[in-house]
DNA sequence: CGTCTTTGACCCGCGC
DNA sequence: GCGCGGGTCAAAGACG
């Protein structure tokens, strides 16, 4: 997969410079025709040449920026396949040491799994996987990428990776990874297989117990996420007048996961749903979306612990190019905002990260958005992350990376400061702009333009995580992850279906509309309303999204089967 | 009748 | 040790 996502990448690249150019021509032809019919020949010719010489200027530059995204993604690739090599590496150990202690007893696998969790869900690395990895690799960031890395990647590529040491059928990897899952994530630590005398390797695993909030305006009482959930309780917290609700997943008698769902004190319309643990089952298809999402999430806030492993962190200080703590990242496009914050964890044992999914970023009932730097040093040993998927509206669908991008801006980005702070936010103004970019338009957005690519191109190359997490994040967005590879369908894919059926922003909202969830929830529909559509050709649109999410078969959902299993 | 929700009781960890 | 708050359990009731 990851080498077809490089090859998507690579496509992207190559199709937004040539829309691009391809857009610059088209301007270029109509002022040289437009003018020839009204006015008089030498101001055209004059003019002409101004906008020749200007375009031909802006065709160098956008040449020039091809060409270092060219070499970016050589130097990501190498970067894979380094890591593919750690990761086969570290499986084939794994392979070697389960299959020669599989028969003594349970506690052997035991032992282990909370490695096989911590490529899940954040936790840190163990000391073996410390141990394979400084075998074959050189740096600790070149850990972290690991970890990181294998945890989405045992999410998304794990049933299509065509690695030396196996090549799993999808039923294969399906209980491989069902087996990781079964063997760690089993979410209170007090009901872990229990593991006494080893109360280190216990507590540590409570520290590390990983929390992921989703925020999102619904006015369902609970989101429909596409897992089954059975409510077992429910109590009056602190601070908030609106009980909060637990629940624990059903899909399977086992599995280990549980939400807490509260409606935020300030503002009622906003639901907050607190997943813990990982499933240990097969997803619903509807599932997929916010489960990779959750998951992407959790891995980022795994690179924020692990960022503060001894070491790493508090040693080597928040200057720590793989430290995420205090990222603010945000994509605005046509209308909604994407951002990603970090806040502190409410809860010291929890690391929690937030998935902010409100409408207004800057809403001052979103505390995380404000005082994130605040809190998380307040508590710098637990990292805690908010993602902010803000919508400002909901009538206009986003374009994730693809065709806003001309025109995003990249107010700063200090991977030096203590508190890294990205943002790469859209101007509002070119957002309610979506007529005709004036050539003077064009040179302001190239200027911001380039800004980003330097932005980007500094955030991606300088912390692989970080990359790696955007990139789960997004393709969890859009509804690909390794269940919906397994499965026939995604929601990529349907995303894919409506790009080419030309579906209009508004189809998509009535599927927002909670009430068309038979009163279930809205995640899922928020998901599939995330998904981004523009007006572009549907090639081109995949191929600005470097995530392979649109494999496999070209069926179409059955959204009534996903609605209730 | 089976499944799900409600809700009071209970347990546990933490801070004082 | 005690109180508080978060989290869970389980009996009782509601619902289809």
């Amino acid at each position: 997969m990851k080498d077809k996502e490089v090859e998507l990448i690579s496509h992207e690249d190559g199709c937004s410079h040539e829309s691009k150019m391809v857009g610059m021509k088209r301007k270029l032809n109509d002022h040289v025709i437009k003018p020839s019919s009204s006015s008089s020949n030498n101001e055209d010719s004059s003019n002409s040449e101004d906008v020749l010489e200007s375009a031909k200027a802006e065709m160098g530059e956008v040449r020039e920026e091809n060409e270092r995204l060219k070499m970016m993604l050589k130097k990501i690739e190498k970067d894979y396949h380094s890591l593919q090599l750690c990761f086969f590496d570290i499986l084939q150990r794994e392979n070697h040491n389960t299959s020669a202690d599989l028969a003594p007893s349970r506690d052997v696998s035991v032992e282990q799994e909370p490695e096989l969790v911590s490529l899940c869900l954040g936790r840190s690395p163990s000391k073996k996987e410390d141990k394979s990895c400084n075998n074959s690799m050189a740096g600790g960031d070149e850990k972290l990428k690991a970890s990181l890395t294998l945890g989405l990647d045992s999410k998304y590529d794990m049933s299509n990776s065509k690695g030396p040491v196996s090549n799993p059928s999808p039923e294969d990897s399906l209980r491989e990874v069902k087996e990781d899952q079964e063997a760690g994530e089993a979410w209170p630590p007090s009901k872990i297989p229990k593991r006494d005398g080893d109360d280190e390797v216990a507590q540590q695993s409570h520290i590390k117990r990983t929390r992921v909030c989703v925020r999102a305006r619904c006015d369902t009482p609970t989101m429909n996420d596409g897992c089954q959930w059975r409510k077992y309780g429910q109590k009056i917290a602190k601070g908030n007048p609106c009980p909060r609700a637990y629940y624990r997943c059903t899909v399977a008698p086992a599995c280990p996961v549980r939400k807490q769902v509260q409606r935020c004190a300030e503002d009622m319309s906003i639901l907050i749903t607190t997943y813990e643990g990982t499933h240990n089952h097969p997803l619903p298809l509807s599932a997929t979306a916010m489960a990779s999402t959750t998951s992407a999430a959790a891995s980022m806030l795994l690179s924020g612990s692990s960022s503060s492993q001894p070491g790493v962190s508090s040693l080597a200080g928040p200057t720590s190019p793989t430290d995420l703590s205090g990222l603010s990242f945000s994509v605005y496009d046509n209308s909604r905002a994407k951002q990603l914050h970090l806040t502190s964890s409410p809860t010291p044992l929890f690391p929690t990260i937030t998935l902010d999914l409100t409408t207004s970023p800057s809403t001052s009932s979103t505390p995380f958005n404000s005082f994130s730097s605040i809190l998380n040093s307040s508590n710098p040993r637990l990292p805690s992350t908010s993602l902010n998927f803000s919508s400002k509206e909901f009538n206009i669908l986003p374009t994730i990376w693809g065709n806003g991008y001309q025109s995003y801006s990249a107010p700063s980005y200090n991977s030096q400061a203590s508190i890294g702070h990205l943002t790469l936010a859209r101007q509002q103004e070119q957002l309610s702009n979506n007529n005709q970019p004036s050539m003077e338009k064009n040179h302001q957005t190239a200027a911001s333009q380039q800004a980003l690519t330097e932005t980007l191109t500094k955030a991606l190359t300088s912390d692989p995580s970080f990359r790696t997490v955007i990139a789960a994040a997004i393709s969890s967005m859009i509804g690909g992850n390794a269940s919906s590879n397994q499965g026939k369908n995604t929601i990529g894919e349907s995303f894919s279906q409506n790009v080419k059926l030309g579906h209009e922003p508004n189809n998509q909202i009535a599927s927002i509309n909670p009430l068309t969830q038979n009163g279930k929830g809205c995640a899922s529909s928020y998901f599939n309303g995330l998904l981004p559509s523009t007006h572009q050709t549907g090639s081109l649109r995949q191929s600005t999204l470097p995530f392979s999410v649109f494999k496999g078969s070209n069926s179409v959902p059955d959204n009534d089967k996903e609605k209730k299993t």
